[in-house]
RNA sequence: GGCGAGGUAGCUCAAUGGUGGAGCAGUGGACUCAUAAGCCAUUGGAUGUGGGUUCAAAUCCCACCCUCGCCA
């Protein structure tokens, strides 16, 4: 390989019976993010994720559509690969359990077991509800009826193999003794040992084809296909290179990190590492289980019909916004709360004010101040310069201290901090005081410098969790090295930032969203009334209605450049204009023909609603609406000033 | 029923036995580089209830109430 410290980390590969919701995207964001930070720590890292494509609830869906499980699978799994992209994750591979690398792997392990006399063939009795076509383990069900339908339940008898699990109770426990830090979080961690302190079975692994034979065979039985656990969980050794190639096995494994939801912890941990005891492999180095989402307070359920679709949040917020919010709103290993308005509160405060604000203004005070230069240092530095270069390096140490326990939230707490002293500095050294006066150009560049650098770090250190944005900073501050090749700490040194570099004035990193209804939905309909009977008293029958400043940044007003005007016949009033906007040109029917001629509009810069609901007019569309004043007499149009750019924004 | 975690500002959460803090929300202010953003100041608390240990308890102990998790 090289001489690069190796770390594994892997999502649960996902059932496909399902489509992806927050929960998968929660886990293999956090997975995406841990793996982007350990590249930047320098390590050689594997990321992986998959879906778990055999068992009865596939072959059964598959059955119901009239469909192959295979084709089932095929379909679905397209929906967790492309939304991966989608969410700015970058996988190192993807593993499916119906792949033949996995296959062989899952006999190879199989045979191992038999050979030792760890896998014995034995009779599995279970509960069957006719009605469900559905078998049951004895572990979910509640007084013979069937979770599913409530009718009873029959028993049943199956020829199974069995994996001798209890013999290995000791010795599990004995491990996780030994290694206390390997299942995540602590609370968690006491749950399983109680669990396993109170006695192992042995574990049924199979599945005898007559009752189910969509899976893969047992190598010396071909009535029999391995069952669920015992197929998904190798998955981490095929992606790993187990039994194909031991390099890589051998230098990826000993540093395996699984990454999962609460649900599944048994299993990665009781069943896997006595799997992997039996097969003579290491435990992976670190189980960590995760909390659950709700959503809007309650809990999430396809029958509530309030699960949340990873695609439209994306869609809607940006994939870094989700990203951003998902790993700050709560400690990894809690429960958390998603709402719609806690997202967009996140939005505004964290990333639109206090860091989109920041690079905004600190471009603009290096565009009007320093000619868009990064400035270099002439002069001594200040106590509120040190203040800030000290606490840029204490935040490394910080997050760093952090994300080695997966505390992605207290991480990105730290870098805020940062964030908010940056903008703290800017206000205690007035670079708009500074730049009216000549002979403080040496201070003004030195401040100016200072904020480039903050940010400078600051991008490195928020890369791994909104990398997108990173690479959009890296770029407005116009810096030339690619983002992903930086070290930490080595590149957030204070200090390292290039001088006399032009920086990039560019969009806005995260616009504020605004929704009106916002805070009118928190009040009560009563209250609601109350308060309108107020305003009403207060001013009287008269008043004229306000509105407020996000009301009218509603409004998207653009100057337009009228290309052509002609007459719209057999009207008044209507003329039908083109104009130009620079983005895109736009047909808008305008009610000015009494007053104006089409030529004298021509080349004339006019006021347009951009964002006006189309509206059809005599057959044509209006997209827009231009604004002009009138009084008794005349109607007259609003245009600009000066000659600007069409498409210019007003505000 | 057993075991465990927790109950702190309006909300979400911090606080080695030593003057209870942060973010958001609320209120007031100065400023203009910036996305009406940012900055400064400030209101707000029987730390679930009752008892105990201690010079001193949010913190340790006991009981009770409530919430959640795992198990049966």
């Amino acid at each position: 390989m090289n001489n690069k410290k190796a770390y594994y980390i892997t999502t649960p590969i996902y059932y496909v019976n399902d489509v992806p919701h927050i929960g998968h995207a929660y886990t293999t964001i956090a997975a995406d993010t841990m793996a982007r930070y350990k590249r930047l720590r320098g390590f050689d890292v594997l990321f992986t994720t998959g879906t778990d494509e055999h068992g009865q609830k596939i072959a059964k869906s598959a059955e119901n559509l009239g469909i192959e499980p295979i084709e089932l699978a095929n379909r679905v799994v397209l929906k967790f690969r492309n939304l991966w992209p989608v969410l700015n994750i970058k996988e190192d591979d993807f593993i499916r359990t119906t792949e033949k690398r996995h296959e062989i792997v899952v006999q190879k392990i199989f045979n191992r077991l038999y050979e030792k006399g760890d896998i014995y063939k034995g009779e599995y009795e279970g509960w069957y509800c006719v009605p469900c076509e559905t078998f049951w383990p004895e572990s979910q069900i509640e007084g013979n009826k069937c979770p599913d339908c409530g009718r009873p339940l029959e028993k049943y008898k199956e020829e199974s193999y069995f994996f001798r699990m209890s013999q290995y109770q000791e010795k599990l426990l004995q491990y996780i003794e030994q290694h206390p830090d390997c299942i995540q979080p602590e609370s968690r961690k006491n749950e399983i040992v109680r669990f396993i302190q109170n006695g192992l079975k042995d574990q049924s692994v199979t599945r005898i084809k007559s009752s189910l034979n969509w899976g893969i065979d047992v190598p010396f039985d071909n009535q029999h296909v391995v069952y669920v656990w015992f197929d998904a969980l190798i998955n981490y050794l095929t992606v790993a290179g187990y039994g194909t190639d031991d390099r890589k096995f051998n230098f990826y494994w000993p540093e395996a990190v699984h990454l999962i939801g609460k649900d599944i912890l048994r299993f990665h941990t009781i069943i896997w590492f006595t799997m992997l005891m039996a097969a003579d492999i290491q435990p992976p180095k670190l189980v960590f289980s995760h909390g659950w989402w709700t959503i809007e307070g309650e809990k999430m359920s396809k029958s509530k019909g309030n699960v949340i679709d990873p695609y439209q949040v994306a869609e809607e917020f940006g994939p870094d916004a989700f990203r951003y919010f998902l790993l700050r709103e709560l400690s990894f290993g809690q429960d958390g709360n998603f709402s719609r308005q806690l997202l967009i509160q996140r939005i505004n405060y964290d990333l639109a004010n206090d860091l989109g604000n920041l690079l905004s203004r600190t471009i603009a005070m290096t565009r009007i101040f320093c000619q868009g230069k990064i400035p270099e240092i002439q002069d001594k530095e200040e106590e509120v310069d040190r203040e800030l270069r000290t606490l840029a390096g204490d935040t490394v140490d910080q997050v760093i201290k952090n994300m080695d326990t997966m505390a992605f939230n207290l991480a990105l707490e730290n870098i805020w901090t940062l964030v908010r002293r940056t903008n703290k500095y800017i206000d205690q050294t007035e670079p708009w005081v500074l730049g009216k006066d000549h002979a403080k150009t040496k201070r003004l560049n030195h401040v100016i410098n200072y904020l480039a650098e903050s940010l400078r770090i600051v991008s490195i250190l928020v890369y791994p969790f909104i990398p997108m944005t990173a690479v959009k900073m890296w770029s407005q501050l116009g810096i030339k090295e690619e983002i992903e090749q930086m070290f930490i700490p080595e590149d957030t040194r204070w200090g390292k930032i290039q001088v006399g570099t032009r920086v990039n004035p560019g969009e806005n990193l995260f616009p504020r969203i605004i929704e009106i209804k916002e805070s009118e939905q928190d009040k009560s309909a009563q209250e609601r009334d109350i308060i309108a009977k107020q305003d009403k008293e207060k001013v009287g029958t008269k008043k004229m209605d306000t509105i407020s400043i996000e009301e009218f940044k509603r409004l998207d007003l653009r100057v337009g450049k009228v290309l052509s005007a002609e007459d719209i016949p057999g009207t008044q009033k209507l003329l039908k204009l083109k104009v130009d906007f620079k983005t895109e040109e736009r047909t808008l029917v305008a009610g000015i023909k009494q007053y104006y001629s089409p030529e004298s509009l021509i080349n004339k810069n006019i006021v347009v609603i951009f964002n006006l609901e189309p509206a059809t007019i005599r057959g044509i569309q209006s997209q827009g609406m231009l604004l002009a004043a009138s009084d008794q007499d005349q109607v007259v149009l609003l245009t600009t000033e000066k000659d600007v750019d069409p498409g210019s924004k007003i505000r």
